[in-house]
DNA sequence: TTGCCAGGTCTGCCCTATAA
DNA sequence: TTATAGGGCAGACCTGGCAA
């Protein structure tokens, strides 16, 4: 297993020119896809926005990469054209920005005193919708997660930054020994889709909830689930899109800069929610074995049952 | 009303354990 | 060696409570 660093901050590393200058801790250094400083520079880490599996398909490492959440900050030209493009994914082409409600880390209140938040919540605003799905959707963003052995690309980042021949080849070399974790991202977010979507759906009719992941997740996701029971319902009464980000163009084809994020359609599902819950529970197969065999009792003795 | 602080949520970083 | 699974930790950010 092996990653390569796609984008250092906000800058994709697959292009000679311009030369990508190392970073050292401080604050302020503004951040290319939101309106606030990097966090990550300002804690001391590198300030690696993606990285690809094995060299090829991108995995972003970024809380911040694909659409930040932070509230009292106002929006960026990059996530509205995020925000825009899942809208007119869900909502229809036709819809205009204006139209498009946002509210960010919206409180979702569960019982006791617990609140989750969820990533975002999208209305459709228009008079005339021009679609059967849900007019109010809480939104999720997961564009990746972490990688393994991060150690190895923190010092991979530090022997570049002080090489005196530094280059953006350099600092775009394999790693060896690293891997993206999806098992970690899904599992951190399993817990968030059952209950923000069970709030969606407990809300009322018109409540829908939209998963946008990374390219790497949501064919984990599907790898790990029977979909093909699972209704296509795009033009109909869906209540759960699960959408996938993926990169714009041939790696070859771009220039300098960030790496232009686009829907993928053909990694869309547009279906119902609680079935897909049914499917995500239905995974486990019969395992006699489990319970069988040999046990010990708290008095240290075996017993074969 | 304002400012401070504690606590909660979210998520990346780093690590270990285990099995194939 | 690699893939998978999971735990501890830290930082950013937000909310609610409380005192001034």
């Amino acid at each position: 297993m092996s990653v390569t660093i796609a984008e250092y901050l906000g800058k994709r590393t697959d292009v000679n020119t311009p030369v990508i200058t190392p970073i050292r801790k401080q604050r302020n250094i503004p951040c290319h896809f939101m309106n606030a400083p990097c966090d990550k520079i300002s804690r001391g880490d590198k300030p690696i926005c993606s990285v690809r599996k094995n060299g090829k398909t991108l995995w972003i490492v970024c809380r911040h990469r694909l659409c930040a959440t932070t509230k009292n900050i106002p929006l960026s030209d990059y996530q509205k054209n995020i925000l825009l493009s899942v809208a007119k994914k869900v909502f229809g082409s036709s819809i205009q920005p204006e139209n498009v409600l946002i509210k960010r880390e919206a409180p979702m209140h569960v019982s006791g005193r617990s609140t989750y938040k969820a990533d975002f919540v999208m209305v459709d605003n228009s008079s005339n919708p021009s679609h059967m799905g849900p007019r109010k959707a809480v939104l999720e963003m997961q564009g990746g997660g972490e990688t393994s052995a991060t150690g190895n690309i923190t010092r991979h980042v530090e022997a570049w930054a002080r090489s005196r021949n530094r280059s953006n080849q350099q600092l775009s070399r394999l790693i060896s020994g690293v891997g993206t974790i999806e098992t970690n991202a899904w599992r951190r977010q399993q817990e968030q889709f059952l209950i923000k979507g069970r709030i969606a759906m407990q809300t009322g009719s018109g409540c829908g909830i939209i998963f946008c992941v990374g390219t790497l997740l949501y064919d984990y996701l599907l790898s790990r689930t029977n979909t093909a029971s699972l209704r296509d319902l795009r033009q109909h009464n869906w209540t759960l899109a699960l959408l996938s980000f993926k990169e714009k163009a041939p790696i070859s084809a771009q220039a300098a800069g960030p790496i232009d994020l686009v829907l993928d359609d053909t990694r869309a599902l547009f279906t119902d929610y609680q079935a897909f819950v049914r499917v995500i529970a239905d995974v486990g197969n019969p395992s006699p074995d489990t319970f069988s065999g040999a046990f010990e009792t708290l008095a240290g003795r075996t017993v074969n049952l």
